[in-house]
RNA sequence: GCCGGCGUAGCUCAGCGGCAGAGCAACUGAUUCGUAAUCAGUAGGCCAGGGGUUCAAGUCCCCUCGCCGGCUCCA
């Protein structure tokens, strides 16, 4: 029978298995590097035979996304092969592929050790190494439920129970058995580039009123190298990381004594801190939003009243003086609605846009704190932005902007997401249908891709989340624009109208670096602590190479620090070497050595960060070269903040 | 919050029932040196905190705090 192997046709008879199929076409070494081939929609097992409606194939290759997954989710089967040999009453969870790698849960009586996975490991190496067959086999699903309730796999009984099919599909190798849709690769000697990396705790399902299984990672590629790559970029993210280089760097540190979540920035931190500060106040300036204050405690009835006591009271602190409630604020909006409310507002005051760099605290479970990107206390670059509908469009579409051209300022690619109503909210069914609306047709406006996180809006409404992607490809949330109808009806916010009748306002709440404290930890792992000259707390450092030229390097750094650059020396009575490495180490981007030669003509000789030497330059040569550096990455557009204002 | 692991000098780590150690950093002195570590000396510890077992506890057990990897939740 003719059938399509890509564009070439070929006579594959039928009741052919797929590899038989493909080998008409391809070359042995093709073939050996297929792991499963593709008809249609449909993924097949190489040993499956090819269904005869079947008129087009290609193979999958193990170096394909899709065909990694497939090695993957083997490579997880292989695992629990190797885990029940060693563990013969572990019960089988769930195993899928995930980026990567692969994970499967068990729950084990004894409890799993981070030795076990050396043995587990060993173990499935001696599985792929007896090379044997993945066998699918169909059968019906009583038959499934006898078959997994004679092994005692309650797990794999429970997802039966939920199947509709009449029949579903089994995969073994040796004497191990799992209930699995498929496909994957022909035998376990194909998985052979893997290693297993961690050890966790994970709800079944996902669900944390269920029991916590034993969760064992694992990754996998098509070859040794792939493998020693990907370990390779762990090691680099490693080296990044910000909780290491934060602390090292003199940036900031938490301390056991100041209580979990809670970050204290050291002054070059705080330099940092500042210097995006001020770029965010001038630039909201700049874009029409006015600067306003709230305080950190409002009385626990104006909670009650907003919705979050009863929507977000489990993440707020709450205290009493003198008798009465406060809650700390976790979100900056109710100063603001009563800013709004001060006065008798219409139409033509519409928007109004209050910007604040307001320090936040909410209550996050211990577990889930992580250096800065996750802490108990942050200050967001929040805004509200109060107009009339038909403005909303126009608002949220020059917020889209403003986000954009703050990503481009520090190079970072970025997703959206928009999210939809949550099971915990306020607000009308037609206000959530509006507001998410007002959202997709700005988002569509600005020609922006976007997906879909459905239920995970904010309690008071939808809202766009941007995920920026950091120089590792992981992504961070940062921006979130969230479009609220139900606040402004709870406090009977109101504008006068053309026809001078009271109106409904909407609100916009919105964020464009997000926690100032998350943004600086990606920040840090994003240039790898060497950041850019405009953000540098220190710009240069002047090294002399003896005690005779210390004179001349203070006359250097105080010209360069009177021009706004941060300067500073290394007067001490080390070799220059020493100096250099302290210097490279502390990631400063302009070293400036100088000795005889140097001062006989009053030049610096230049080291940038990274160890490229831009010889000597005159000192206004040198000032000349750090401002142009500084803003360099603001001739990209949009922002037009100047380091020296 | 839950599961598992970890906490020894400022940092990186050794010690795993029997006298608390090393390298780097710090300090003092010598050295005055040209692009990633000059040499010598000195000091530094309630072994996270609390309780227990033991003749004896960084070491074994329990509780608390904190950190790490996940899960659940989020900027």
């Amino acid at each position: 029978m003719e059938r399509y192997i890509g564009s070439q046709s070929a006579d594959i008879p039928e009741g052919s298995d797929c590899a038989q199929a493909l080998g008409q076409i391809l070359s042995r070494k093709k073939l050996k590097r297929a792991v499963a081939c593709r008809c249609g929609e449909e993924l097949l097992d190489l040993n499956q035979p090819l269904p005869s409606e079947c008129r087009e194939l290609e193979p999958i290759y193990a170096d394909s996304p899709e065909g990694l997954e497939i090695l993957r989710h083997s490579a997880g089967h292989i695992m629990a092969q190797a885990v029940k040999r060693l563990f013969p009453s572990a019960r089988l969870g769930t195993g899928p592929a995930i980026e990567n790698g692969f994970y499967y849960d068990f729950e084990v009586e004894q409890g799993l050790t981070p030795e076990d996975l050396e043995r587990i490991e060993e173990e499935m190496r001696a599985i792929t190494s007896r090379d044997a067959l993945f066998q699918r086999f169909e059968v019906g699903l009583r038959e499934a439920q006898r078959i997994f309730r004679e092994r005692d796999e309650q797990y794999k009984l429970e997802l039966l129970e939920e199947m509709e099919e009449d029949r579903v599909s089994l995969y073994s190798q040796e004497d191990f058995l799992d209930l699995c849709r498929g496909p994957h690769v022909p035998s376990t000697g194909y998985v052979q580039a893997f290693k297993l990396t961690s050890l966790a705790g994970a709800y079944w399902r996902g669900d944390e009123n269920r029991p916590m299984l034993q969760r064992i990672y694992g990754t996998a590629w098509a070859e040794e190298k792939q493998l020693k790559d990907y370990l390779r970029r762990l090691e680099e993210a490693q080296r990044r990381d910000h909780r290491k280089l934060g602390p090292q760097l003199g940036l900031f540190d938490f301390f056991e004594e100041a209580g979990a979540g809670m970050p204290i920035f050291y002054p070059k931190g705080a330099l940092l801190r500042s210097i995006l500060e001020d770029l965010e106040f001038k630039e909201h300036l700049r874009r029409g939003y006015e600067p306003v204050r709230g305080p950190q405690l409002l009385r626990t009835d104006l909670w009650k009243k907003s919705g979050h006591y009863d929507n977000y009271g489990e993440n707020m602190y709450f205290t009493e003086i003198e008798g009465q409630g406060f809650g700390l604020k976790p979100m900056n909006c109710l100063a603001h609605i009563l800013i709004y409310k001060s006065d008798v507002r219409s139409y033509r005051h519409l928007p109004l846009r209050y910007f604040e760099l307001g320090k936040v605290n909410r209550h996050e479970k211990s577990g889930v704190l992580h250096g800065l990107m996750r802490v108990r206390e942050f200050t967001q670059d929040d805004a509200h932005i109060i107009c009339r509908p038909d403005q909303l469009q126009e608002e949220i579409v020059a917020i889209l902007r403003f986000v954009q051209d703050v990503m481009h300022l520090f190079g970072f690619d970025y997703a959206m997401e928009l999210s939809t109503r949550p099971e915990k909210s306020i607000g009308s069914d037609q206000d959530w249908e509006d507001a998410i609306s007002a959202l997709e047709s700005a988002l569509q406006a600005h020609g922006l891709d976007y997906g879909i996180n459905p239920g995970d809006g904010a309690f008071y409404g939808p809202k766009i989340d941007v995920k920026l992607k950091d120089a590792l490809d992981r992504f961070w949330q940062c921006a979130t624009i969230q479009c609220d109808f139900t606040l402004p009806e709870r406090f009977d916010m109101t504008y006068v109208g053309q026809d001078g009748e009271r109106h409904r306002p909407v609100m916009l709440h919105r964020v464009i670096l997000g926690a100032i404290e998350r943004f600086l930890g990606v920040l840090i792992e994003h240039y790898a602590g060497a950041f850019p000259t405009w953000l540098a707390p220190v710009q240069a450092r002047v090294l002399t190479i003896t005690d005779d030229h210390a004179p001349f390097a203070r006359e250097v750094q105080e010209y360069l620090q009177s021009y706004g650059i941060r300067a500073e020396s290394d007067l001490r009575n080390e070799k220059l070497g020493q100096k250099i490495r302290q210097a490279q180490m502390e990631k400063i981007p302009y070293a400036l050595v100088v000795g005889d030669q140097e001062i006989r003509d009053r030049t610096v000789n230049v080291r940038a960060l990274g160890g490229d030497k831009l010889g000597s330059l005159t000192l206004a040569e040198t000032l000349d070269m750090l401002s142009s550096d500084c803003h360099e990455p603001f001739k990209r557009g949009g922002i037009t903040y100047s380091c020296f204002d």
